[in-house]
DNA sequence: CGTGTTTGACCGGCGC
DNA sequence: GCGCCGGTCAAACACG
C-alpha cells in the first residue's frame, strides 16, 4: 500500500501537470468558464492567447493551461510566494527527475523571451559572438527540455490513464470486498435475497474488470446509478422506473462502445437482489455545502441543467442537472440554495461517472463513487440508520470531523459535507496538514474496520440547513490537484479521501466567485453536450 | 442554425 | 383513491 501511495500521487501529480502541458481536449467545456473567470487579471501566457480568436480546440487549450495555472498560483500564494508557479508546484510534490526537467523546461521559455529581450537591447557588438554561443547553448538546452517535456508528456498521459484504471480498481475492489464479505452489513437487506451470494462471485469480479476497461466506467455507475449495464450486467435491472429510459440508453451506449459483450437479460431471473443494490446505489449521494455565489460550483465535469423546481420549505428553486461529458453518464446533480442563508449553495451529486474523466473532474467522481459505495457499504441502507452513519460517517469522518455529515434516515443515504464554515470562501478546510503530509492514519485503516473510527458529528435526520459545523483545524488551501495526491499519497483508499476531495472541490468554487465559474452555464463553450443533448431522445 | 435554458406537463412514489 | 411532492421530459424559447 505504501509503495502504492507514493505512486498515486505521483500519479496525481502527472496528471497535474498534463493539462498544463498537453491540455486534454475533454476539457474543454468545464475550462472555458474557468477562463472567464480567471481571465481577469491573469498574466500567464496563456492570457494572451486566449483573447486572440482560435479555433475552439484551441482555445480549450489554452483554458487548461489557464486553470491550472491559476490553481498553481493560488496555491502558490498560499504556501511560498515567490518561486514561479510551474517550479514550485511539481517540486512540491516531489516526484521525479523528470519534472523538474519539466519545470525547468517551461522555465526556460520565459527565461528564453527574457533573454531574447535583453539582447535586443543591450548587446554590443562585440559581445555578439559571446551572446550568440550562449543563445546558442540556451537554445539547445531548450531543445532538450523540450523533448524531456514530450517525454514527460507522454508519461504523464499513460499515467493518468493509469490512475483512473487504479481509481477504479480501488473502487471496485472495495464495493467486492464488501459485499463478498458481506457478513458485516447489517443493515444488508438488500443483500439478504438469497441470489446474492452467487451474483457477487459471479458479477462483480466481472464488473471490476470492467470497470477497469478502457471505457474507464467509474465502478459505481453501475451500482450508484442503475445504469451499469455492460460491466455490472446483472446489477443493471432494478425498478426504478423514472430512469428506465437511462437503462436503455445506456445499453445503447454500450452497444456503442462495444460494451454491450457483457450485457445480460435485463429481467435476470436474480435481478430482486440486484435490483435493490442497484436502485440503493444510484440513491446514493454526496451533498456538498459552500459558500458561492456562482449557481454552481465548478467540478471539472459538464452540466445540462435539465429541470427546475420549487422544492417545498425552500423559497429558492432546486436546479437539476446531468453529466453531459459522456451520452448515459447517469451522474445528476441537484443545486439548491440554503433557505436561512441564500449565500450557501447546496450541490448534492447522485451516480458515478460512466466514463474516463478529466483530472479536474476526478477528485469529485471520486468522492461520490466512494461515498455510494461507502453508503451501501457494510450497512447499507438508510434504514440501519445507525450502523450505516457511522460506517461512513467514521470514515470519512478523520478528514473533516467537523464538517462531515450523514443523513441514514433521508430518501436516499447522504453524505454532507459542510464546507461553509472556512474563513474565507475563497479557502477550505482540508483535513490534514499539507499536501506532503500523510493523512490521518485512520485513512490507512481497512475500510471495514468500522472500530477504528470515531466521532462524527451525524444525525439520523441531519439536514443539510443544519449542517455547519465547527471547522477543524485546518490549513492552507491545497490546489485541488494537491489535495488528491495528498489522500492518495496517504491511502489510496478513496473512500476515505471523500472530504478532502470535495473540499478540493469547493475550494475551486471559491475561487470563481468573481466570475462565471459555472460549467453548466458555459452555453456556447459546450460543444460536446450537444450530442448528448440529443441522447435523451434516442430513447424516448 | 446549433446548442443550452426555461418551464409547464407528466409520472411515480408515498402518505393519508 | 386522492393529493402532494420530487424528479424528469420535452416543446418553446433564448442566445451566439
Amino acid at each position: 500500500m505504501d509503495g502504492r501511495g507514493g505512486t498515486a500521487a505521483g500519479l496525481t501529480l502527472a496528471t497535474t501537470s498534463s493539462l498544463l502541458l498537453t491540455s486534454p481536449s475533454h476539457q474543454n467545456q468545464p475550462m472555458d468558464s474557468d477562463h472567464h473567470r480567471s481571465g481577469v487579471g491573469f498574466k500567464d501566457a496563456s492570457v494572451a492567447e486566449a483573447s486572440t480568436p482560435l479555433p475552439r480546440e484551441n482555445r480549450a487549450v489554452v483554458i487548461s493551461e489557464m486553470d491550472f495555472f491559476s490553481n498553481e498560483k493560488k496555491k502558490m500564494t498560499m504556501t511560498s510566494g515567490a518561486a514561479p508557479d510551474l517550479d514550485l508546484k511539481v517540486p512540491s510534490l516531489c516526484i521525479k527527475r523528470e519534472d523538474l526537467s519539466v519545470n525547468t523546461g517551461l522555465h526556460l521559455s520565459n527565461t528564453r523571451s527574457d533573454l531574447s529581450t535583453v539582447d535586443d537591447g543591450m548587446s554590443p557588438p562585440e559581445d555578439n559572438k559571446e551572446g550568440k554561443s550562449e543563445l546558442t547553448a540556451v537554445q539547445a538546452e531548450l531543445a532538450r527540455m523540450n523533448q524531456e517535456n514530450k517525454k514527460l508528456r507522454l508519461t504523464l498521459n499513460q499515467l493518468t490513464t493509469n490512475y483512473n484504471a487504479l481509481q477504479m480498481q480501488l473502487v471496485a475492489l472495495t464495493q467486492q470486498r464488501r459485499t463478498s464479505g458481506n457478513p458485516q452489513g447489517p443493515g444488508n437487506k438488500k443483500m439478504d435475497e438469497k441470489s446474492h451470494d452467487e451474483h457477487e462471485g459471479a458479477v462483480l469480479p466481472r464488473r471490476q474488470f470492467m470497470d477497469l476497461g478502457p471505457g474507464g466506467d467509474i465502478d459505481e455507475p453501475s451500482h450508484s446509478s442503475t445504469t451499469s449495464r455492460g460491466p455490472c450486467l446483472s446489477l443493471r435491472s432494478h425498478t426504478e422506473v423514472p430512469l428506465d429510459h437511462e437503462k436503455h440508453v445506456r445499453e445503447d451506449d454500450r452497444a456503442e462502445h462495444g460494451w454491450n459483450s457483457n450485457k445480460t437479460p435485463r429481467l435476470a431471473p436474480s435481478k430482486s437482489a440486484e435490483q435493490a443494490e442497484d436502485a440503493t446505489m444510484r440513491k446514493a449521494r454526496v451533498s456538498v455545502r459552500a459558500r458561492s455565489e456562482a449557481p454552481t460550483i465548478t467540478d471539472g465535469c459538464q452540466w445540462r441543467k435539465y429541470g427546475q423546481k420549487m422544492a417545498k420549505g425552500n423559497p429558492c428553486p432546486r436546479a437539476y442537472y446531468r453529466c453531459t461529458m459522456a451520452t448515459g453518464c447517469p451522474v445528476r446533480k441537484q443545486v439548491q440554495r440554503c433557505a436561512d442563508d441564500r449565500s450557501i449553495l447546496i450541490t448534492t451529486y447522485e451516480g458515478t461517472h460512466s466514463h474516463p474523466l478529466p483530472p479536474a473532474a476526478i477528485p469529485m467522481a471520486s468522492t461520490t463513487s466512494a461515498a455510494a459505495s461507502m453508503l451501501l457499504s457494510g450497512s447499507m441502507p438508510s434504514a440501519d440508520g445507525p450502523m450505516s452513519s457511522n460506517f461512513l460517517a467514521r470514515t470519512v469522518l478523520p478528514c473533516s470531523s467537523s464538517m462531515t455529515s450523514i443523513s441514514a434516515s433521508a430518501p436516499f443515504p447522504t453524505v454532507t459535507l459542510d464546507l461553509t464554515q472556512s474563513p474565507s470562501p475563497l479557502q477550505f478546510q482540508l483535513p490534514f496538514p499539507s499536501a506532503a503530509q500523510p493523512l490521518p492514519q485512520v485513512f490507512g485503516q481497512p475500510l471495514q474496520n468500522q472500530s477504528r473510527f470515531s466521532g462524527l458529528q451525524m444525525s439520523p435526520e441531519m439536514d443539510p440547513a443544519q449542517l455547519a459545523h465547527p471547522k477543524a483545524q485546518s490549513v492552507a488551501t491545497p490546489s485541488l490537484a494537491d489535495t488528491v495526491s495528498a489522500v492518495i499519497t496517504a491511502d489510496p483508499n478513496f473512500t476515505a479521501a471523500v472530504a478532502a476531495a470535495i473540499s478540493s472541490i469547493i475550494g475551486g468554487a471559491g475561487n470563481h466567485r468573481t466570475g462565471n465559474d459555472d460549467n453548466s452555464h458555459s452555453s456556447a463553450n459546450t460543444t460536446s453536450c450537444s450530442r448528448q443533448r440529443r441522447e435523451p431522445d434516442r430513447f424516448q
